[in-house]
DNA sequence: GTGCGAACGGCAAGCGCTTGCCGAAAGCGC
DNA sequence: GCGCTTTCGGCAAGCGCTTGCCGTTCGCAC
C-alpha cells in the first residue's frame, strides 16, 4: 500500500502556515498553542483528511498502542469468550489489539511471539493452554525473554511451564476435583473420562484434578478408563465414539471440555443411548451453549470472559515491583440434567 | 515500553563488523552478500536476540503487513466462525491480523477504520453487518474515502450501502425465501418472526425474503407477527417470551439468526411448549452448534469460515480494473428436526 | 600484463513524526 | 518605563530501518 503518496504532518503544517512541531502539539495536545493556530490547524487536517502515520508515531517515541494476543483458535467457543473479555479491557483503553491464531500448532506461538515483538507491542497475551513439551517451553522462554527484557509486558492464561510472568490461572484442577466429589456423591461409582491431547497442561490438570476428586472419594480410574481425542467437538464424538465400541461401563463420562462433551452426546444419542437416563455426561468450561441443550449440560463453570480482562489487566498494570502475579479464578461446579442420581445402598454401616 | 533501549540493526552490524547497509540485506536476503559476512551477521544477530522494529521498517517502505478486522462481537460464534476464515487466510499469507471488536456499537466503526489507517494497514475488512442509517454510512464512507485513494484496500461482508468497495455477499434475501417455501411445503401457514434491529440490513434482508417467500406462496405475515428483540441469545429468548405472552398463534418461528433461535427455543421450552410438535423453530447462519442442539435445529446453511475467506482474499488480490466485485456466496435450506411436518388438507382441487 | 565488467560493501539520504531547546514576544511588578 | 518571568512557535536532531548510488575489489578474456 504505497502507490499513492500519503497526507504527511509537513502537508498539514504547510497548509495551515505553521510549523510541523506546531501541528503536532495541536493534534496530539501536548503543548497548549494559540486558537487561532490550532483552529488553522485542525481545519488543514480535517480539509486534507490526515491520519496520523502510527509507524512514524511509535519509531518517534510514542509507544506502540498495539497489544498482541495469540490464542489457539477464534472459532471455538471458549477462546472466543475470553476475547471478548480481553477486547473489552482493550477498547477501554483505546488498544488495538494484534490477534494471532495458532490453530493449534504450538511451533506458530513462537513465530507470533516473534512478530509481535517486531511490533513491538507494549504487552502480548498468551492464552491457550501451555504445554508439557520442555523443549518447546524453552524455546518459547527463550523468545520472551528479550522481549521482557526490554520492558515487554506479558500475561498468561493457564498454566505455562518455565514462563516467568503474569498468570491467570483458572482452577482446573480443583474444579475437576470438586466435579468428581459431586458426581460420586450423585451415587456415580464409574466414570469415563474423555480428554484431549497430554501435551496440554489443561488438559493434564483437569485429568489429574478429576483422578484425585474420585481417589479422594475411593472410586478408581483405570487408564483403560481414560480414551484421547482431539480438543474439539469432533475429537469429542470420535472418542465416545470408540468408547461406546470397547464397551461403555460407565455410568458418568467426564470429558474434559464442554466442546468435547457435545461431541461425545452426539455421538451417544447417534447411537440411542439415552442422556442422562443411561449415561450421565459432564462438562467443563461452562462456555454460553452449553446451557441451551438439551439436557442442559453438568460441568464446571469458569468466568470466561473475565479470564481475558484479569489477563490483560495483569498486562497493562504497572507491576509493584518485578514480582511476577498469579490471578486465580476458581471455577464452581454447575449441576445441570445431563448427570442424574444413581440410588445406591447406603455405603457406611 | 521503552524503558529499556531495543537492539537494533546498527548494534547487530557493530557486531558483526559490517555497515547496517549490509546487515540489513543479510536479514532480509535483499541481495546476495558474501558468505562468509553473512554468517557474521547471522550469528551477530541472535546472539543478540535482535529483532527488527516493524514500525522503522514501514516507515522505510516496506509497507506494513498488518491487516485491519473490524466485527461486531468475536464471541458470537457467526463472527468467531467468519474470523476463522479469515485468519486462515492471513496466516498464509504471512499476515498479522488487527482485530477490532466494536461491541455492535456502530461509532466505534467509524473510529477503527481512522486507527487502522493510521496504522497504514494495506487492507481493512468490515465484517459485521451494514446499516441502513444513511448518516451513518456517509460518514463511514467519508473516512474510508481516503484511505481506498491511498491505495488502501477494503472488502465487507453483507450489504453496506454506498461503499465503492469489494463485497462478499451471503444470500440473505434468498435463503431466507427459499427457507419460506420449504417452510410452507412442510405444510406450515401461520409463521411468527423474530428479527434482530431493523437498522440492519442483514436483519432487513431475511426478514424482507422470508416475507417473499411466504408471499410467493399465498401466504401472508402481518406486521403484528414479527418480533423485534436484540441480536443476541438473550434478545431471542425475550422476543420468543413475548410472544408467547400476547398469545403464540403460528406453527413455525423463524428466528432470523441462529443465535436468536436458540434463545427462542430455551423460552418455549421453559414454557412447557416443544419443538416441534407444538411449534416447529427455524434459524439461519448454521452455526456450528445447531446441529447437536436437540431437536437440531433447520436453518440456512450459510458456508461462514469461507466468508471470511473469500473476503480476505478479495482484499489482497489485486483488483483488476477499478472495478469493485461482489461474491455472492448462497445458503442451502438445511431441514432438521426442529421443524416438523404439518398434515393439511389438499389445497387444490 | 592490461582492461573491462561483474559482484558486493558502504555511504548517506530519507521515511513521518516528536520533543528538547532556543529565542521572540508578551505580561507583570515596582 | 525597565527588567523580569512566562508563554508559545520553530528549529533541528533524532527514532531504526531501507535503498539508490558509488567505489572498490576481483575475475576473466585477450
Amino acid at each position: 500500500m504505497t502507490d499513492r503518496s500519503f497526507v504527511t504532518l509537513q502537508d498539514v503544517a504547510r497548509a495551515a502556515d505553521v510549523s510541523p512541531a506546531t501541528a503536532s502539539r495541536v493534534l496530539n495536545g501536548t503543548r497548549p498553542v494559540r486558537a487561532e493556530l490550532a483552529e488553522r490547524v485542525q481545519t488543514a487536517a480535517g480539509r486534507l483528511a490526515y491520519a496520523p502515520n502510527a509507524h512514524a508515531q511509535a519509531l518517534a517515541g510514542t509507544s506502540s498502542r498495539n497489544v498482541g494476543v495469540i490464542c489457539h483458535d477464534v472459532s471455538d467457543p471458549y477462546f472466543a469468550a475470553i476475547a471478548g473479555g480481553v477486547m473489552r479491557v482493550a477498547a477501554h483503553n483505546g488498544l488495538l489489539v494484534m490477534l494471532a491464531n495458532t490453530f493449534r500448532n504450538a511451533g506458530q506461538e513462537i513465530e507470533y511471539v516473534s512478530m509481535l515483538r517486531a511490533q513491538r507491542a507494549p504487552a502480548i497475551l498468551l492464552i491457550g493452554s501451555g504445554v508439557e513439551d520442555r523443549t518447546r517451553n524453552r524455546a518459547l522462554a527463550a523468545e520472551l525473554a528479550p522481549y521482557l527484557r526490554d520492558g515487554g509486558r506479558v500475561a498468561v492464561i493457564s498454566r505455562h511451564h518455565g514462563l516467568r510472568v503474569d498468570s491467570v490461572l483458572p482452577e482446573n484442577r480443583a474444579g475437576a476435583a470438586a466435579l468428581a466429589g459431586r458426581l460420586v456423591a450423585m451415587g456415580h461409582r464409574r466414570f469415563a473420562v474423555l480428554t484431549g491431547p497430554r501435551a496440554l497442561t489443561t488438559v493434564v490438570d483437569r485429568l489429574g484434578g478429576f483422578r484425585d476428586g474420585l481417589a479422594k472419594a475411593g472410586v478408581p480410574l483405570s487408564g483403560k478408563d481414560v480414551t484421547e481425542g482431539a480438543f474439539t467437538r469432533d475429537g469429542g464424538y470420535q472418542a465416545m465414539a470408540e468408547l461406546i465400541d470397547r464397551g461403555l461401563r460407565a455410568t458418568c463420562v467426564f470429558a474434559v471440555t464442554d466442546v468435547m462433551a457435545i461431541g461425545a452426546c452426539a455421538a451417544l444419542r447417534d447411537r440411542g443411548i439415552a442422556v442422562p437416563s443411561d449415561v450421565s455426561v459432564a462438562g467443563f468450561d461452562d462456555i454460553p451453549v452449553v446451557r441451551d441443550l438439551t439436557p442442559p449440560l453438568t460441568t464446571v463453570a469458569l468466568p470466561l470472559e473475565q479470564l481475558g480482562e484479569r489477563a490483560m489487566q495483569l498486562a497493562l498494570e504497572d507491576r509493584p515491583s518485578g514480582r511476577t502475579r498469579v490471578v486465580r479464578l476458581a471455577g464452581e461446579v454447575v449441576v445441570r440434567a445431563s448427570t442424574r442420581r444413581i440410588p445406591t445402598r447406603k455405603e457406611s454401616p
